[in-house]
DNA sequence: TCCGTTAGATTGACACTGTCAATCTAACGG
DNA sequence: CCGTTAGATTGACAGTGTCAATCTAACGGA
């Protein structure tokens, strides 16, 4: 077991290792993994920056002095949590390729809750604009990223057939707000409380009832 | 203009009536509206119970004193706010009375998102329970007035035939979520970004977008 | 008139937070 | 060997939520 030795005598002051976190002299990744746990555990109200840098055994002011902010800090979350976001929503979409795309839909915001409760100080800090700096580059990119995943699969539903006379932006940002709406409101049990199933079977089942028609032949 | 008179030399210490938010010896009620007003103007993450204090100026710790905790404050805020929103919810159906109630639906999303614009602060707090006391019986049975409200009128739509198949709450979940999820994305400014239209009509139009045969005759 | 009680409100302290200036450390290049 | 520089730390500051202790004024009975 090492032991944390003095900064002032050894040659590198390795403290993160004694809790757990390794970085390979790359502070700046450790720190946004760290963050991401403290906000997934404690959620984004109770985090600070003095147990983050506490978990990897760093000096208090080390994450402000990395990301100038704690909304410097947490806005590097959210990108990342964009970036991983992307890609389990593209895991749900891959893994009902052989359904018809409008069938997917309910597939899509199924993934959407499940990141929502699997992750959800990543997705807090997502979408808590107050929390971050909303028009950092990487941030506006990853979140663009997202919703162009989205309004490519909307556009493939319409190539197929399904109101095609309706703008692809107006289709996807609709399909987002609702599978927003849905994922939010389940995390705060209000789905569980006015609709008493909060499953994710619930959910799938809440987008096809707004579809409608969608388990019939598109015009 | 009257001048603070020394809580210990004078009779009645109304200091709040230097700020102009007089209190008729009812400081519950004024810390619940300064602490609205306070959410309104700087958001939940920047206020502080001492800040709402001073405000009314009375001590730091009347807030506390008054609702035990910030957890309580925020609590009563809410409850408030619901009462608000389901009057500004009324307020929407009354004015759409002559229309079919499914034809009602985008003008109830609308006024949604413009609870949420109006009052972003109280809105904020009703649907964040990580501030407050989720399980506050004032709180649950606000919350669950404005669920009431939406799924009667769902009822009365499914009684002219949309969808009768599928159960009121359902579909009342369904357009709740829908609706939240407009009213959140486009208060972070994501549906202004990536839909373009942020405007109330734009709101509207996504809901008819999303119901699809909505203007159509039910069958 | 006096006194004890009680609810309402304040004072003062505590630990904790984000941020900032100043400082220190170690490695690099000449 | 020395100066520079980037990375990280120290120490301080104002603000915050909360809690125990205290104070205030009004009320009800003797």
């Amino acid at each position: 077991m090492s032991i944390n030795r003095d900064p002032h005598s050894g040659k590198r002051p390795e403290r993160a290792r004694d809790v757990g976190v390794h970085f390979d002299g790359d502070l700046r990744r450790a720190l946004i993994q760290a963050a991401a746990t403290a906000l997934d555990e404690v959620g984004a109200d109770h985090l600070s920056l003095r147990d983050v840098a506490r978990r990897i055994g760093v000096s208090h002011t080390a994450p402000a002095h990395h990301f100038t902010d704690k909304a410097g800090l947490l806005t590097a979350v959210a990108v990342e949590g964009f970036h991983l976001f992307i890609e389990h929503l593209g895991g749900a979409l891959a893994a009902t390729r052989d359904r018809r795309p409008l069938d997917r839909l309910p597939a899509l915001a199924r993934a959407y809750a499940e990141f929502a409760e699997r992750h959800p100080g990543r997705f807090e800090v997502m979408f808590r604009p107050a929390l971050i700096r909303p028009d950092d580059p990487d941030y506006q990119r990853a979140g663009d990223a997202a919703f162009a995943a989205l309004r490519e699969h909307i556009g493939l539903c319409q190539r197929q057939g399904w109101r095609p006379d309706v703008p692809t932006a107006t289709l996807a940002a609709a399909t987002w707000a609702f599978s927003h709406g849905i994922a939010t409101l389940r995390g705060h049990g209000s789905l569980a409380r006015h609709y008493g199933d909060a499953s994710f079977g619930g959910v799938e089942l809440l987008v096809t009832a707004m579809l409608g028609g969608a388990g019939q032949d598109p015009g």
